[in-house]
DNA sequence: GCTGAAATCGCCTAACG
DNA sequence: CGTTAGGCGATTTCAGC
C-alpha cells in the first residue's frame, strides 16, 4: 500500500489537518470540497499509509516551567552500526531528550533537549550523557529564544514543486 | 490570567493530548476520571492560558518526498538586536526553515530545514541563506537518520519533580 | 474504483443544580 | 464538578456515477 501516490485533495487534507489537527471532519470536507465521508475515508486511509503518523497537541514547555532548551552535538568513538544504536537507545530513554538525529560530519549527533531548569540538565549531562558509553565529545548549546517552530513539512513547495513538473 | 496554577487533571489532560490529539472529549473525560462537561471547559481554558498553542497533524516528511532533512549552524557579523531581529525575519519567510533557534555560544543560530532533495537545498543555501545580509558563516549538516522525534514535554520528569517538593 | 445522500449513533456543549 | 438534554458531527449503509 506505501506508495499511493496522493491527488490534489489528499495534499489538501493533509495540509489542513497540519495546521488544525483537531478540525472537524464535516469542517475539513467544506474546506477541501468533498462531502464528509469520502473525506473521513481519505483521512483513514493517509493514517494507515503513514502520511500521517499522529496527531499532537502543541504544548507550551515553558508555560509547564521546562524553561530550558538545549542542543547537544555529541561525538562518539565507535561509529559502527552497533554502537551507533546502542547510543540511539539511550536517547530514547532519556526523557529530557526529544529529538537525536544522526548527522554527517565532525558531529554525530545532535540531540534536542528540554529540561524544567538548568541544574536539572547539567546533572543529566555530567551524569548520563557524557558518562554514556561511546561517548567521546559533547558540545551543548542553550536556546536563548526561538524565532521559528512550524510543525511538519512546506506544502506550498510541494504544491509548487508539482506544478513544475506540469 | 496566565499563570495559573495547574491541578494533576490538567496535567493529565495536556499529557493525554500531547500524545494524541485528536481523542474525543468523552474518552479525554473518561481517562482523567472525571465527567465530560468540566473536561472540555478545563480543555478551552487551557487553551486560552495558552498552555495550548494548537493542534497538528504529524505528517512524515519523507513519505511526501521531504528526503532531506538539515541542520544548519548560522553566524551573523552583527550581533546588535535589529540585526538578530532582521535575520529571523528572514527566517521566518523561507519555507525550508522549519525552526529557527537563536544560540548562546560561537554558533548564533541553528535551523532546521526539509528539502524535497539536494539540489534544491542547495539552491537555497547559496542563493538565500549564505546570501542573506549580515551572514558571516553558514555551516550544515545532513540527517543520516532520526532516532528519536517526540513532541512536546516529558510529563514524567514534570511529575517527578513535583512529587519531590511535596 | 470512486463519490454523495440518508440514517443512525455517539459526541459536543449548553443550562442548571 | 455532575447531570440532563438538544443539536450537531461522525460513521455506516446504500445507491449512483
Amino acid at each position: 500500500m506505501p506508495g499511493t501516490r496522493l491527488d490534489a485533495i489528499d495534499r489538501m487534507i493533509l495540509a489542513e489537518l497540519q495546521a488544525d489537527g483537531r478540525m472537524t471532519n464535516v469542517e475539513l470536507a467544506r474546506r477541501v470540497g468533498i462531502s464528509a465521508p469520502p473525506c473521513l475515508r481519505r483521512v483513514r486511509t493517509l493514517e494507515e499509509q503513514g502520511y500521517i503518523r499522529g496527531y499532537h497537541a502543541d504544548v507550551d514547555p515553558r508555560e509547564l516551567g521546562f524553561e530550558v532548551q538545549v542542543f547537544a552535538m555529541v561525538g562518539l568513538v565507535s561509529q559502527a552500526e552497533a554502537d551507533l544504536s546502542a547510543f540511539e537507545a539511550r536517547c530514547r530513554s532519556w526523557p529530557l531528550v526529544r529529538e537525536c538525529h544522526m548527522l554527517n560530519g565532525e558531529v554525530d549527533f545532535i540531540l534536542k533537549c528540554v529540561s524544567p531548569d538548568l541544574r536539572t540538565f547539567q546533572t543529566f549531562l555530567t551524569e548520563s550523557l557524557t558518562a554514556a558509553p561511546n561517548v567521546a565529545s559533547v558540545k551543548t548549546s542553550l536556546v536563548i529564544r526561538q524565532a521559528k517552530g512550524e510543525p511538519g513539512v512546506p506544502f506550498e513547495v510541494l504544491e509548487e514543486r508539482l506544478a513544475r513538473q506540469a
